[in-house]
DNA sequence: TATTTTATTGTCAATAAAACATTTATTATT
DNA sequence: AATAATAAATGTTTTATTGACAATAAAATA
């Protein structure tokens, strides 16, 4: 390590990876870029870091700037660096993956915005290297949630059993036993039952549950091995 | 997301949590700051990124200037961002994480720097965010070595299985049965057994093992779960 | 009242993890 | 040459966890 360099014009920008689940899918929130270069093609939303914020903080009010939402799930990624990656300046993004309620997300906040989801297993191509930047958040998240209660983040407040298994099949591309997966995700003691039902999708109605939120945080890194082979993730 | 932003000078460095093991401890290589602001403080190698190299080629570079080592297994670990970070200007960092077999460490190769190995467990104060960001290395390291293999870029290329567990032992500051750790380590077929033996320690001596690389790069993501209850760890 | 639909619940078998003690190889000592 | 001392190597039993499996219950509708 020797003196500070001089001249070297750094742009630091972060980019955020938003995923949301509708129900059905994993969706990934996606902007059209308002400006040069690129204009007009897909992309991660982002922005450039201010002289006097820190990266969680910029990563914070690019991420209320487009969906209006605060308290959300948010975690950096990774910085990626490549030299030519913004073929126009040399910039440093430091990317952060996003987990949202989709059902809190409404697209008349941002409307300054053009954005929309998209399932994360069919979007459009994006720009420099935000491709890769998914990918990364995707396997990540993954790994995260096959080991810790993550992906309650993306349900709302109440849900259901079946929805919840929903989630998880569709997730990692598996069926799960509906006991098995039951007797799983209790013993945890993370979830409350509560008195009424969802009568949405079968007749019987299916009871609702809450995530205790206390025990959340608390038994979060306590690794509660949501799935049961998860071989082969990154 | 705007347009760029005009006069917002970061300056981007990188720096390296190293990790070595002595046989007995876990440690961590450090230097004295050759320039100021905080010169003659020990601090985390780093350096500045230069114009046309990436982030991790820029991490790379800065370990092998320090230890002549090539090859070595290195992770980014997290980007540091807050503003007053570095008092004199608003610098970026960007932390990798290193593990290196400590007797391939040979200090004469760096004799420019000023470094030592310090326990991680006591190591003097450290300039800025450097002791932040060892406290990060550490509970990630934790973290994935419970799930993965990857102690073993700690060890020499031979080793006994006394040495792993005590390596193990050491890390999660805890005792193994020798039965069950032994049969746990060789179900994953990661260890080829050598005819000879380490008697350096014992009168019977110890076999040696070897790691099988193949195998090691193969599975290196297949969650082995090396620690029998890894709970609270982050 | 019968039918349909989907949620809910329990048991048994197989597997994996944890607890546990003795024997063996070698060197040093007498 | 026998014996003692040291640390390595190894196998079995018990316990806990996981995985496979199907019948019943609740509510709406015909």
């Amino acid at each position: 390590m020797d003196q500070y360099p001089s001249g070297h014009p750094y742009t630091v920008a972060v980019d955020c990876i938003i995923f949301g689940f509708d129900g059905e899918r994993l969706k990934l929130l996606l902007i059209k870029r308002g400006f040069e270069p690129e204009k007009g093609k897909w992309s991660l939303m982002g922005g450039f870091v201010k002289p006097k914020e820190s990266l969680d903080h910029a990563a914070k009010r690019v991420l209320h700037r487009l969906t209006g939402l605060e308290g959300v799930y948010l975690e950096q990624l990774k910085a990626f660096g490549m030299p030519k990656r913004d073929p126009r300046e040399r910039t440093i993004s430091v990317s952060y993956f996003a987990l949202i309620g989709i059902h809190k997300y409404h697209k008349q906040v941002s409307s300054s915005y053009d954005s929309e989801w998209f399932p994360v297993t069919d979007f459009p191509k994006l720009i420099f290297d935000h491709q890769k930047m998914v990918n990364l958040a995707r396997s990540r998240l993954r790994y995260k949630a096959s080991l810790h209660p993550i992906l309650f983040e993306l349900l709302p407040e109440k849900f259901t059993m079946p929805q919840l298994q929903m989630l998880y099949e569709d997730f990692y591309l598996t069926t799960f036993d509906k006991r098995n997966f039951s007797r799983k995700i209790l013993s945890t003691n993370l979830l409350i039952k509560q008195k009424d039902k969802d009568k949405s999708s079968s007749k019987r109605g299916a009871f609702y549950y809450k995530l205790n939120k206390e025990k959340y945080k608390e038994n979060f890194h306590a690794f509660l091995k949501f799935i049961p082979n998860p071989e082969h993730l990154i």
